[in-house]
DNA sequence: AAACGTTACGTAATCGTTTAAATAGGGGAT
DNA sequence: ATCCCCTATTTAAACGATTACGTAACGTTT
C-alpha cells in the first residue's frame, strides 16, 4: 500500500506539497499538482485515514447507540432512524458506527466507553431513559452529542423528538370526533419521555372536550406482543370501551392479535388506532389507522445538526427540535 | 486527554512498560505493573485507538455492507442479521461500522472504497448480485471477508447462506402433501442466488411428485408490496391454482394484502405460505405459515468465521456454510 | 545594487501507540 | 576479579498523515 511518501518521491516534490494538493489546503502551481496526482494515480494512493485521524483528531466517523432489543417489530422505528443518518452522512463523506445498548443501562454506558475511545466526532444516541445522571461523565466532552426520540435528563446536546403529545392527541380527537367517548389507552412501560407525553396528549384530548379520565381505562405494560394481547383482552373484556388508542407499536401488533382471534369487529364493535406507520398495518383485517412518526426524518434532522455541530464548533445554547406525527386513517376506526 | 507518555512518566518507567502492561505483552514484575495500573487509574487513562491502529495496523472494527432500501419489510432480514454481528462483536471487543449500498451496485463499490480506507479488520457483505467482477479489485486482499445470504460470483472469502432451495422444497412439498397439485409461485426477481434457488426447489418438489411444472404459475418481479397485489391477483384471477408460495416477505405482504381486500379464503380457497417469519404473519387472517429463515444466526455465523480468520491468519481455502430454514406452521394452509 | 515582498514549496515536529534492539544490574561460574 | 548470562526495563524507530515554520528564487522598489 503506497503512502503520501511513495506519492511524493514518485512525484518529485515533498509530502507537504502531496498533503496540501489532497486537501487543497493551500496553493499549489497547476503543473506540481498534475505531478503529483499522475503519482497517486499511478500508485493507486489513497489517504490514511487513521494516520489522518490521529494527526488532525478528527475521524469523520459518528457513533450512533440505539436501544434495540431482539423484537422484531420495535426495531423498526430506530432502523428506519438509522438508515435517516446514514444517508445523510454518506452525502457528506462521514461514516457509521453502530452500536447497541440493548435498552439495558450497563452496555449503554459500556458502549459509550467503547465509541469514545474510538474516536469519534459526535454521537447520536437513543439513552435509555433511567434515572442515573451516568451521562455527565464521559458524554458531551469530547464531541458533540444529539440526542433522538427520547429527551435526555440532563441537556448537554440537540435533541430530536417527536412531539408525542400532539401524536396521542390527534389520536385520540379523531376518536372523540368519530363520537367514542369511552376510549380505552394502552402503552408502554411510564417513564419513557415518549411514553408519558402521549400519555398526556391522551388526557389533554379527553379533558379538553370533557371526558372524564377513567383510571381503569388505562392499561400500561412492558412492550411486547404478548402483552398487547392481554392488555386489550382485558380492556375488552373488563370495560365498557367503545375504542382503544394503542401508543405503541410493538403494543398494537399484539392488540390486533387479540381483536383478530376473538374476531371482535373493527371498528364496529370496538374502534382502534395504533402506532406507527409500518406496512403490516396495512393489511390487517381492517387495515389499521395509526400514528406516524417521522423517522427517516428524525435521521436525517439528528445528522444535520450534529454536523453543523461538529464543522462550525458552535457553542450556542443547545435546541430540542420537534417533528410532527401525522395521523394515517385507514379503516379501523 | 492522558497519553502514554504521561501514564510512564507518572510511574516512573518508559512507554513501553506502560505499553506491555496494558497489553499483556511480556512480563513486567508486579510491582512495576502496581505503579502503572495506579499511575492509568489516576490519570483516568484511555488508550487511544486510533494511534494503536496506525502502529498496530489492527482497528478491532469489521465493516458491513447490506443491501437495504428505503422499504419497511425488506430491511428486517439484514436488521436481524446486524443485530447477530452487533452481538457476537461486542462479546470479542470489536466494532462495527455500518454501511448500505441502497441494492446498487454504484454505492456499493463506492461504499467499499471508503471502507478501504478506514483500516477494518474484516468486512461482511451482502453483494448487490451484478455480474459485475468488481469485486476483484479492491476486495479480499488487505482483509478477510465474509459473504451473506448471496453467493458472491467470485470466491473470495466464506460465505453465509441459507438453504434457499431447501427452504422452497419444504414449502411445497408440505402443500403437496395437503393434496395441492396446482401451486403458484411467486418470486421476486431472478438472477440472485436466493431467488434462483428457492425456485429450484419449488420444481425439485413438483418434479420429484411427478406434477408438470406451469410457466404460468410462476409469477416474478421486482420486489415490493404493490407487486406482491398484483402477482397474487393475476395468479388468483387467471389461473386455476389452489395455492400459492410466495418465496419472498415483501412480496407475500403484498399478497396478503390482496387476498384480505378480496375476501378470499384462506386457505379453504387457497392456501398460502410466505417467507420470512416475522412478527406481523402471526396477525393476519388467518395467521400465514412460512418459511422462517435464521437471520440472526446468519450474523452470529458471519461474525464468527470473519473472527476466525482475522485472529488466526487462516489461509484455508474458504467454505461455503448453509443455514437451515424452517417451515413455521399456522393457518394459512 | 541593496533591501525587501511574494510565491511556491520543503523540513521536520507531531499525534499516541507498538516493538525490535539495546542496556543496566544482579548473580553465578570460573 | 573477570566473564557471561539472565532478567527487567529503556531507548528510539517506526506507523502515515498534518502543519507550523523555514527558505529558495525571483521580481520590484529605491
Amino acid at each position: 500500500m503506497a503512502s503520501i511518501k511513495d506519492v511524493a518521491q514518485k512525484a518529485g516534490v515533498s509530502t507537504a506539497t502531496v498533503s496540501h494538493v489532497i486537501n487543497d489546503t493551500r496553493f499549489v502551481a497547476e503543473e506540481t499538482k498534475r505531478k503529483v496526482y499522475d503519482a497517486m494515480k499511478e500508485l493507486d494512493y489513497r489517504p490514511n485515514s487513521v494516520a489522518r485521524s490521529l494527526r488532525s483528531r478528527k475521524s469523520k466517523t459518528i457513533g450512533l447507540l440505539v436501544p434495540i432489543l431482539l423484537d422484531d417489530t420495535s426495531n423498526f422505528f430506530f432502523m428506519s432512524i438509522a438508515q435517516g443518518i446514514q444517508s445523510y452522512l454518506k452525502d457528506h463523506g462521514y461514516n457509521l458506527i453502530f452500536s447497541n445498548s440493548n435498552e439495558n443501562l450497563k452496555d449503554e454506558i459500556e458502549q459509550i466507553k467503547v465509541l469514545n475511545s474510538q474516536f469519534i466526532d459526535g454521537l447520536i444516541i437513543a439513552p435509555t431513559n433511567h434515572k442515573y445522571d451516568y451521562l455527565q461523565d464521559g458524554l458531551g466532552q469530547d464531541y458533540p452529542v444529539v440526542y433522538i426520540d427520547r429527551q435526555p435528563n440532563i441537556q448537554q446536546g440537540d435533541s430530536i423528538l417527536v412531539n408525542n403529545q400532539q401524536g396521542a392527541y390527534m389520536a385520540c380527537k379523531y376518536l372523540i370526533k368519530k363520537g367514542h367517548k369511552k376510549i380505552g389507552y394502552i402503552s408502554g412501560e411510564l417513564g419513557y419521555t415518549t411514553s408519558d407525553e402521549r400519555l398526556n396528549g391522551y388526557k389533554e384530548a379527553l379533558i379538553e372536550t370533557g371526558i372524564d379520565i377513567n383510571k381503569h381505562f388505562i392499561k400500561v405494560g412492558i412492550s411486547n406482543f404478548q402483552n398487547g394481547y392481554e392488555l386489550t383482552k382485558e380492556l375488552v373484556e373488563n370495560e365498557e370501551i367503545t375504542a382503544i388508542f394503542i401508543a405503541n407499536n410493538v403494543l398494537s401488533m399484539g392488540a390486533m392479535g387479540y381483536l383478530q382471534e376473538m374476531k371482535v369487529k373493527v371498528p364496529n364493535q370496538i374502534a382502534i388506532i395504533g402506532y406507527d406507520d409500518y406496512d403490516w398495518t396495512k393489511i390487517t383485517n381492517p387495515p389499521l389507522t395509526v400514528i406516524k412518526q417521522p423517522a427517516y426524518e428524525i435521521g436525517k434532522k439528528a445528522a444535520e445538526v450534529l454536523l453543523r455541530r461538529i464543522e462550525t464548533d458552535n457553542t450556542d445554547s443547545y435546541t430540542e427540535y420537534r417533528l410532527e406525527p401525522e395521523l394515517i386513517i385507514r379503516k379501523s376506526c
